[in-house]
DNA sequence: ATAAACCTTAGAGTCAGGTCTAAGGTCAAC
DNA sequence: GTTGACCTTAGACCTGACTCTAAGGTTTAT
């Protein structure tokens, strides 16, 4: 049985958060001390793993909650629950990096209409882009026939 | 001059989000009214539209300040104050797509392995590589050699 | 003249996922 | 028998960008 710094020690993850995965009905120590400390059996490490390896992937808590009542009596829950799952997760995913790979596109087009040199900013290309009324994001969907966001 | 909800409906951003906007020093009204109502001119307008496609692209509202103040007086600074900003915010967008790039590997990775049917989840293959001790990480850092975060 | 539709402020609440603090109780070693 | 390292709890605080509320004042249309 650990203790909630030696689990720390070996997860990686504070006593604050584990604490916080407890008071959050992720986690919990099977076993209390007749003070209170918290001592963590096998079975509750290999819990604590399974959370901080979702975790480490992307899941949600609240991903993580649905995951662990799956794993608590998996014979009750198909493959298909656990693929809903990880399929919303990687439609979330897809969806942010799109967001961000049209930032980044909207950046590049700016850097790269800017000389970036030492001259004044009088006839910065890039604030001319920023003040000019949506022009820079106009022109990215032009180009890109975008309909996002 | 326009009332705030005028502006509000010109511009999309919401009264509160304005009051919140002028509050933090992004924006502001050049007058008011007796009772204390704002009016937005012109400039104030353009101000705010530059804010708002600002903050469209991706900036931060404290990348916004810093845009801003060189908006504010532009023979003293240089393209490449505001290049700076842009590359920033770039190596940001893209550090966090490299991120997201690996979360969605994993998850690719975990949707393959797996049936994905009505069959009982008691051998689910994404269950067992998230109990496998990191395994789904191994394996993916394996095929790609990644150091990443 | 009164109701509806506006406006003001300070400050609280929201989201997620922690992170930290205060005030105190416990335990092992020397 | 006390020092220092550990543990407990409730609850506050953090980031970032809003979003909302309460309590009240103003303007406009009828």
């Amino acid at each position: 049985m650990l203790k909630i710094s030696e689990l720390s020690a070996r997860t990686g993850l504070s006593t604050h958060t584990l604490r916080y995965y407890e008071k959050h009905g992720l986690i919990s120590a099977s076993e209390r001390s007749e003070a209170g400390y918290r001592y963590y059996s096998d079975t509750d490490v290999r819990r604590v793993e399974f959370v901080r390896t979702a975790r480490h992937i992307g899941f949600s808590l609240n991903d993580i909650l649905d995951l662990l009542s799956i794993r608590l009596d998996k014979s009750r829950h198909s493959c298909q629950e656990v693929t809903d799952i990880t399929e919303a997760k990687l439609a979330e995913v897809n969806a942010r990096i799109a967001e961000l790979q049209s930032m980044r596109q909207t950046l590049q087009i700016l850097l790269d209409s800017c000389c970036g040199g030492p001259e004044s900013a009088t006839h910065c290309s890039i604030m001319e882009a920023l003040e000019a009324e949506q022009e820079a994001e106009v022109e990215k969907d032009r180009r890109l026939g975008s309909d996002a966001r």
